[in-house]
DNA sequence: GCAATGATGCACT
DNA sequence: GTGCATCATTGCG
């Protein structure tokens, strides 16, 4: 078992949020191992992707896009979904990926209940299938925030299973209708091809 | 099947 | 006061 290092968050964001994609996502809640390999991902790049909160510049909230790659970027959307992020390239340079779905693997049934889900939803591949469904199955909240994930404690990654280019697909990002044409229509949403855990079923 | 909508808290003008 | 990197439910047909 190979814990993602620091080094591999410093790559370009793109060749991040792709090489994520088959990467088990590992939360610890005591004692019991929750995981999922990642099925589609999001990048954020630089303080001029006007999708990005970065590109308002730096304030409180931002500030950790501009840190050191390999630590978390959580924040509240809506009032009541936490999404999460984990920071890449150098420090100074202000980028994320956001991790948008997942394929749950241990400790699904927990997962369910923290879901709270009726049974008319409670099929697997609904528990993880959005960033915010993923945060809420995880456990997942603002304690987590700026948390530097090759640790191994609370949450972390570890090598999963490699996505090869054929399974992989892009496009654009999802809920940024707010942002420039340009960068609305950037294909910097990755995700493994006709995988039922993908968002957007 | 789909589109429309309400829930809900906080960062930021 | 405005606007969210969302989701589950409702109301259609």
């Amino acid at each position: 078992m190979t814990i993602l290092p620091p080094h591999f968050f410093a790559q370009s964001t793109l060749t991040v949020a792709r090489a994520l994609l088959g990467q088990r996502l590992v939360r610890e809640l005591k004692g019991q191992r929750l995981s999922g390999l990642i099925m589609e991902t999001e990048a954020y790049i630089g303080p001029h992707d006007t999708a990005s909160h970065a590109s308002k510049g730096r304030t409180p909230r931002t500030e950790l896009m501009f840190g050191p790659p390999g630590r978390t970027y959580i924040y509240l959307i809506y009032g009541m979904y936490y999404m999460l992020n984990l920071v890449t390239e150098e420090e100074n340079f202000p980028a994320a990926v956001l991790i948008r779905a997942l394929e749950p693997l241990e400790g699904v049934e927990t997962m369910q209940r923290q879901r709270a889900l009726t049974p008319t939803l409670s099929q697997r591949e609904r528990f993880t299938n959005g960033p915010g469904k993923l945060c809420r199955a995880l456990q997942i909240d603002l304690s987590l925030n700026n948390w530097p994930v090759s640790l191994g404690q609370n949450l972390w990654l570890e090598a999963g299973q490699p996505i090869p280019d054929a399974a992989a697909a892009s496009g654009p990002r999802i809920g940024v209708d707010y942002a420039q044409p340009a960068d609305r229509a950037a294909p910097w949403r990755v995700w493994v091809r006709d995988n039922p855990f993908v968002s957007r079923r």
